[in-house]
DNA sequence: TTACCCTAGTATACATTAGTAACTTAAATA
DNA sequence: TATTTAAGTTACTAATGTATACTAGGGTAA
């Protein structure tokens, strides 16, 4: 009885938890969203923010920043006039993607018994 | 030139997508320690509060609630004296824990590098 | 018999983080 | 001179999360 609680699994609040270190990250409003825009190739900035319905500019730049500096997305500036930025994935960016897409195709089997799911709780 | 860019995916802001209805939910600080420290079988509220670093009452409360609606946790009472109460996951939490659990190992696998990327971008 | 413990929460106030709308810079074009 | 395209930044508001106190129904100890 007592035996089977000793072998649960603790979940340390330090920098070495990866669900805390890198699911944090990836599992924001933007972040999942623009991985999956830059998987068709490498893009601009404002035809991510036009194909990304909602985003404002700043978020856009922001989860860009941090999704450069985790080493997801590359940047790239071509002087020009207009100078033309673009985004692209890095290996590890498409790597990180396969994962990230089984459970996208998980939620897009599912959604619908969620929704269900979530109505009946509310009519409670 | 401008053929390939047609082709690009667009993601539109409606609850059809999964991305948003979905991975929001489980993407939050919480939700996915909740559902891997319940994989290990059903557990009690303190006894989750103690194996997950760092969460208060109220958020443990309000995201085994959340879990609860979207139907990827049970929640029973048992009215012994003092009272006991129960979350273990249900048939569609135990489904999502498996691609989950695919996402949570690659970063595992890769977050010293992501690490080193992070530590390289701070110190441009 | 007053005081403090356990369980599993709720309520309130506050702090932090995430997000939006409007503004800025800068050069090219009409 | 006014407008367009690109890539932001600034100042504000909304959402999320934390800390602390409190509830309730009993049990335990002095």
């Amino acid at each position: 009885m007592a035996k089977n609680k000793v072998e649960k699994r603790i979940f340390y609040n330090n920098e070495e938890c990866p669900i805390r270190n890198v699911v944090a990250q990836i599992g924001d409003k933007w972040s999942s969203l623009i991985l999956f825009a830059l998987v068709d190739g490498a893009d601009r900035f404002n035809s991510l923010k036009s194909r990304i319905e909602g985003i404002s500019q700043r978020m856009l730049t922001q989860t860009l920043r941090d999704l450069e500096r985790d080493g997801y997305v590359e940047r790239t500036i071509f002087p020009e006039v207009p100078v033309r930025v673009e985004y692209e994935l890095t290996k590890m960016g498409r790597e990180l993607v396969k994962p990230l897409y089984q459970l996208v195709a998980w939620a897009e089997a599912n959604h619908q018994a969620i929704n269900q799911s979530r109505k009946a709780y509310d009519e409670r």
